[in-house]
RNA sequence: GGGCCCGUGGCUCAGCCUGGUUAGAGCGCGCGCCUGAUAAGCGCGAGGUCCGGGGUUCGAACCCCCGCGGGCCCA
């Protein structure tokens, strides 16, 4: 026996263990096949897996353990991303540290280390997790990036875009964490709402008496290093002239905002005296605001240009700072600005900002704001939410900061990356063709540099003497011997001699991680130090990650991939949705809404977890239920005993599936039918990724069709003798149905398939070692039968009718009737029902099925009370009157001058012949014959009986083969004619009426007291 | 401001690409039923302006356009 009830632990751990004892991962890597280049998307080594990455792991599992049935030897090679601010952040607050000095005063090296551990213990702790999911992945032998075979990857793919002129080192305006101190690129910022200051600023017009331009700004601290002003060139300008206590000031800024503008500061009056175009302001001069403060800035001129993206938003006047804005920069590039920039690495003003210097900027604002204010510059001073930028990893705002840095110019690749976009196929269609080209489209230069330590070095050596430059490819032109020493400071050292004789030196910035994570196509294959794989494999058959890779992994990898082969570096991709709580939002600590995917896994088991995830669809982001969770397990139970049913029997009989069919009946022919339906459809969906639908299927056919429709049906055959022809074939059927349906859903459901392969299939049949060394069932479309598949339907359809006439009637099913009679005009139903007609008598429980095109009844047309009632008031009594002499239902009724609606005023009822009661179905509409007579009240009672006997059975905990004697006190003449029935029914070898002996139990039979003894007869 | 996605009973979601009976499922709710797969299971019922508005079409949840609401990303 199975035991009764499906329990995930047990299964999991037995199964846990086969697998391990017998070494079952490297047999069925061993089988050899088709190759399969995956490439795992690798996570970061948090510490912890999350519901999302657990997601992400199941889905890669899925298709892994499909490919393998198919015949193919995916790579399965897990991936881990090492390096990086996140982990120096986080040892950084292991060991209390604020600043880089810490970092340094401690050592580099230690701090290294100290990294380089932390990472590894992590990875260790996420490789167990993602066992626990079933993941089956070479975890032995997994790609990180802090290995020096990778790194070189890195190397290489920077050597070559050097080579092809896209490598260049400029001074440019880059996002900037003052806490990390280091550059980030844009896909490192996070934006989130944020208040800040709000002020108006007049900046004085040189050669004029209190004439001001003005200006907004949400960034005090940037106006030491303002250089200029931009305005549009076609937007309407006015000057305002303006009285605050009696004194008079001329304003410049957008017409159209000047109202908005003045009405926020305190001026009694204001008027517009001239009005002009922006490019009428062109070159006008000012003086820097703080050209007191800031004494440098005397130095420059300033003045008015016209740019392309200033808005009629503010004041329309855009305050320039090229030191600390990518748009500033670039108006000031196109001017010939000097980049001031006074800020240094920490955020704190250069002795070039004057009076300012030595101070953060974030706590200068409100010092600039008190001088403005002094000087009577500040027209208004307010605060702002607004969404700002922040460092996605120590959460610091960010500023913009002009700085020497190495960028990847993708500004050039980007035609050849749009183009290599077209020959990707993406699942869904739409990742790829709108959402990441809109993406690649608007891509900047890509900043690589980071000014850190964990991290794969930049492999650029510059000559202190003649700056010429020295970019690395291989790790063979330095010193190396272990896979972990290229790390900093032991790569600092490297020192090459130059041609002029001097001594080159390592550029100290580290790469941005995303560039590690770029180059994992060929890095995890250790290419270009070993070269086999990458020429066998690459580019990916397939990769899968969730939609923020868009802008990350993605993207990385293409672009890398471009620059070094001038190709897309996946050939297809499936792009997964988020994990969300059950509101759609965002899963977080400060929320408290964190579901661990150990929880899960806890309480419906691993199987569970991932059939709950790969049960919608993959692009669409999953709101976390526990109650759909839950009820996925309840499904499997079903499964489970559905399964367990069919073992019963099977082994019992000893059964052996030998192909040996028997008589297949009808519904034996139907199952099979749908279950290379349901085959096809699953090769069909997995061949485009659909996973989601396969997983649907799934259920749909063993849950619905099979244990709720099939083992219905031919629960009377498995009590056959052992050799019947009509139980073979029903033993056959299951059989077949169990062996293809566990096969096919086992890349899902690991472990209740292996489960069942070792003890349900192999106990009847030979097989493999695991079921994961079978292949993957295609379909037998021969055996396909469309026509009887759609006859089921109808089948089913009757039956629910007429349970739901019974319902009406209140005819409980025990109860057989005479009669049902199917109404139809359409001939495949009636064809249906001729053809199941044997089917539909049995599980109706009635004595005779009949089909008609037309039953005999009466329409009757009555008023609908709920909607003449409130319409007609006291004349409903009368309208219903004149319904009544209906014969059919009008088209319009005119009733006493008003005109009603009959469609809704009016229902129609059937009146039915005496005794029947009807419901009706897709097809047409069921009758069943509701009066019992004599005959089957009697055939009732025995029913009823046997019912009861079993129940007491049951109670006793009988083997299902053991014989009773039954005594029951009853009139006998209740279940005259029966008695055989009852007695082979309830495996009775005796059955007394008479005093009732032995387990004695009192029953109500529809209100007859019946005393029911029975007992054991060995 | 831009791009993408989403919006279907109280809840979670299929269906939409490829238009075609009366729009489905599960959960929850109400009423029943069945029972040697059984601390399960099954049926029936109530509950839907398929976000709104226009268009294309003989026909739109589905295709197109415009809105509204939500999410993500970008500015």
């Amino acid at each position: 026996m199975l035991p009764a009830k499906y329990s995930p632990k047990n299964v999991e751990s037995e199964i846990f263990r086969f697998w391990k004892d017998n070494d079952v991962y490297r047999k069925v890597k061993e089988k050899g096949g088709r190759k399969f280049y995956f490439v795992d998307g690798p996570p970061y080594t948090t510490g912890r897996i999350h519901l999302g990455t657990a997601w992400n792991k199941v889905i890669k599992d899925t298709i892994l353990r499909y490919k393998r049935m198919m015949g193919y030897t995916p790579t399965d090679t897990p991936g881990w991303d090492m390096h990086g601010l996140p982990i120096e952040v986080k040892v950084e607050q292991e060991l209390g540290f604020r600043t880089k000095r810490d970092i340094e005063s401690f050592g580099i090296d230690k701090f290294i280390e100290k990294c380089m551990n932390y990472a590894l213990a992590n990875k260790d702790a996420m490789t167990e997790q993602f066992k626990m999911l079933g993941v089956w992945m070479d975890w032995e032998r997994p790609y990180m990036t802090i290995k020096a075979e990778y790194m070189n990857a890195a190397w290489f793919a920077i050597k070559r875009a050097y080579e092809r002129g896209l490598l260049e080192r400029k001074k440019r305006v880059v996002n900037w964490c003052y806490r990390c101190e280091t550059a980030l690129a844009d896909a490192e910022v996070e934006y989130w709402d944020e208040e800040d200051p709000s002020i108006y600023v007049k900046f004085p017009v040189k050669g004029e008496n209190n004439t001001y331009i003005v200006i907004w700004t949400t960034t005090p601290w940037t106006l030491p290093a303002n250089m200029a002003v931009a305005i549009h060139p076609s937007l309407e300008y006015a000057k305002i002239r303006a009285v605050k206590n009696g004194e008079v000031e001329y304003l410049i800024l957008a017409k159209e905002l000047a109202d908005s503008v003045l009405g926020k500061g305190d001026y009694d009056t204001w008027e517009v005296v001239e009005t002009y175009l922006g490019e009428d302001l062109e070159g006008l001069e000012y003086e820097h605001p703080l050209a007191d403060e800031v004494p440098i800035q005397k130095k420059w001129r300033h003045q008015v240009f016209f740019a392309d993206f200033v808005t009629a938003e503010n004041t329309g006047c855009v305050h320039i700072a090229p030191g600390h804005g990518v748009e500033d920069y670039e108006l000031g590039a196109e001017k010939g600005l000097e980049v001031f920039n006074p800020v240094d690495d920490r955020g704190i003003y250069t002795e070039e900002a004057g009076k300012y210097a030595g101070k953060h900027v974030k706590e200068a604002n409100d010092e600039i704001i008190d001088d403005l204010y002094r000087k009577d510059l500040l027209l208004v001073e307010g605060r702002v939410v607004h969404r700002y930028g922040h460092c996605w990893r120590c959460k610091t705002p960010i500023i913009y900061r002009a700085t020497e840095q190495w960028f990847i110019k993708i500004t050039e690749l980007k035609d050849e990356m749009i183009r290599e976009i077209d020959m990707v196929q993406w699942i869904p269609e739409w990742a790829g063709s709108a959402r990441f080209k809109e993406w690649v489209s608007n891509a900047k230069d890509w900043c690589i540099s980071r000014q850190r330590y964990w991290g794969i070095p930049l492999p650029i050596w510059i000559c202190e003497e003649c700056g010429k430059i020295r970019v690395v490819g291989s790790i063979e032109e330095v010193p190396w011997e272990s896979d972990l020493d290229l790390h900093r400071p032991k790569i600092d050292a490297v020192i090459f001699d130059c041609e002029c004789g001097g001594k080159m030196k390592r550029v100290p910035d580290v790469f941005d991680v995303w560039f590690d994570s770029g180059v994992a196509s060929w890095g995890s294959i250790a290419y270009p130090l070993r070269k086999e794989k990458f020429e066998e494999l690459w580019p990916a058959d397939f990769i899968t990650e969730g939609h923020d890779q868009t802008r990350g992994w993605f993207y990385s990898q293409l672009g890398t991939s471009v620059i070094c082969f001038d190709k897309a570096p996946y050939k297809a991709v499936l792009m997964h949705g988020f994990t969300l709580d059950e509101q759609g939002r965002k899963m977080s600590k400060s929320l408290g809404n964190v579901v661990e995917p150990e929880e899960v896994v806890g309480q419906i088991g691993a199987d569970g977890f991932r059939l709950y995830v790969l049960y919608s669809a993959p692009w669409e982001d999953l709101r976390f239920s526990w109650e759909e969770a839950r009820n996925v397990n309840r499904m499997l139970n079903i499964v489970w005993n559905a399964v367990r049913f069919a073992y019963t029997y099977m082994n019992l009989d000893n059964y052996r599936f030998d192909g040996e069919m028997g008589e297949l009946k009808i519904e034996d022919r139907w199952i099979l039918s749908r279950l290379e339906s349901f085959c096809k459809e699953a090769n069909d969906a997995m061949e485009g990724y659909q996973i989601h639908r396969v997983v649907r299927a799934f259920f749909e056919f063993f849950v619905e069709d099979f244990s709720r429709w099939y083992i219905q049906l031919i629960r009377p055959r498995v009590w056959e003798e052992r050799d019947s022809p009509s139980k073979i074939a029903a033993y056959y059927t299951m059989f077949r149905v169990i062996d293809r349906t566990m096969r096919i859903i086992a890349p899902f459901a690991p472990f209740i398939s292996e489960w069942f392969y070792q003890h349900v299939i192999k106990r009847f049949r030979d097989g493999k070692e695991s079921i994961f060394l079978e292949s993957y069932p295609e379909p037998e479309i021969e055996l396909i039968n469309s026509e009887l598949e759609e006859a089921m339907k109808v089948a089913k359809d009757v039956v629910e009718a007429a349970s739901n006439a019974r319902n009406k009637a209140k005819r409980k099913l025990r109860w057989p009737l005479r009669e049902l009679v199917v109404e139809s005009e359409n001939e495949k139903v009636r064809k249906a029902v001729e053809l199941l007609e044997e089917i539909i008598r049995y599980q109706c429980n009635v004595k005779n099925v009949r089909v008609v095109t037309s039953f005999e009844k009466e329409v009757v047309i009555k008023p609908n009370y709920k909607v003449i009632g409130p319409l007609l008031k006291d004349k409903a009594g009368k309208f219903a009157d004149y319904v009544s002499n209906l014969k059919e239902i009008p088209e319009k009724i005119e009733f006493e001058g008003e005109e009603i609606d009959s469609r809704e005023a009016l229902v129609v009822d059937y009146k039915l012949p005496e005794g029947y009661e009807y419901a009706d179905f897709p097809g047409g509409f069921v009758y069943i014959y509701k009066e019992l007579d004599d005959e089957l009240i009697r055939e009732a009672y025995a029913r009823e009986l046997i019912r009861r006997i079993q129940e007491m059975r049951k109670e006793l905990d009988l083997d299902v083969e053991e014989f009773i004697g039954t005594t029951v006190e009853m009139d006998p003449e209740l279940v005259e004619g029966w008695e055989d029935y009852i007695k082979s029914e309830t495996r009775s070898e005796k059955l007394i009426f008479g005093k009732a002996e032995g387990y004695v139990k009192v029953w109500d039979i529809e209100g007859k007291k019946v005393k029911i003894g029975i007992k054991r007869m060995s």
